[in-house]
DNA sequence: TCGCATCGTTTACATCTGTAGTCAATAGGC
DNA sequence: GCCTATTGACTACAGATGTAAACGATGCGA
């Protein structure tokens, strides 16, 4: 559901679901912080997200507060999905074995995925 | 490490790490069974390849044979890392945690992913 | 009330991507 | 030896993306 996100625009609803509705400058100011954009252009990523309907925005006075209209765990979600799909063909497990032949597990991580197969199995 | 390769690159990526060294116009007979592209499509995606320094080519006669200079390993390993630290912070169980609520997760995986942790616990 | 600061909107432009046509070299058949 | 089919190279072009300037409305302070 819903269009494409950009790497750019993701910054820009990383920001929105960090705290919202906002204003544009709200959120450039934030956006800014990490990536050396001008305001014109965290203004065009908004008027992108806006036309590709994954945000709104509300009138307040003379300026516009902004807000996702998608879920981040929604979006979380369907990449994540993608990827499966696209890498690994479906299958969850080889992504896991994937990572932890990289060491990206951590020792938080193993314990929080036992709780999690636990939770499954009863 | 190496350039972004594509979408539609990607296609043409799993064809060469599926078999070779192989020509374009075997590339693009695969290829052309789950898309609908032509030939030439193909051979532009190939270039492309070349281009970004992810595929090379050895000249066989008046054809080249094409093969990939990365591992399909390497480049899934990037890319699950990158997915991971885009949207999960770094930390990979909650991305299980996001398929698990999904129903993302078959009997099968939840096997796996037991023995996966079970390797990673002495 | 008049000019300026402030917003959002429109326009711009280079690059990347998807998709493919055309061209030029060349090798193999007749 | 000449024509044709094959193959890679070059060119094309529309849409998406990254990045931003210019423009126009409008409300606020003087």
């Amino acid at each position: 559901m819903s269009e494409k996100i950009s790497e750019a625009e993701l910054v820009v609803m990383e920001a929105l679901w960090e705290t919202s509705p906002r204003t544009a400058n709200d959120v450039a100011e934030q956006v800014t912080a990490s990536r050396d954009w001008s305001l014109q252009t965290v203004k065009t990523l908004l008027s992108r997200l806006m036309a590709k309907d994954v945000i709104a925005a509300d009138q307040d006075g003379r300026r516009f507060l902004y807000r996702p209209l998608i879920q981040r765990d929604d979006y979380v979600a369907s990449e994540s999905g993608r990827l499966v799909n696209r890498l690994f063909g479906g299958r969850v497990s080889p992504l896991v074995a994937q990572l932890a032949s990289q060491d990206q597990l951590s020792p938080e991580d193993i314990a929080e995925l036992e709780d999690i197969l636990k939770g499954l199995k009863p």
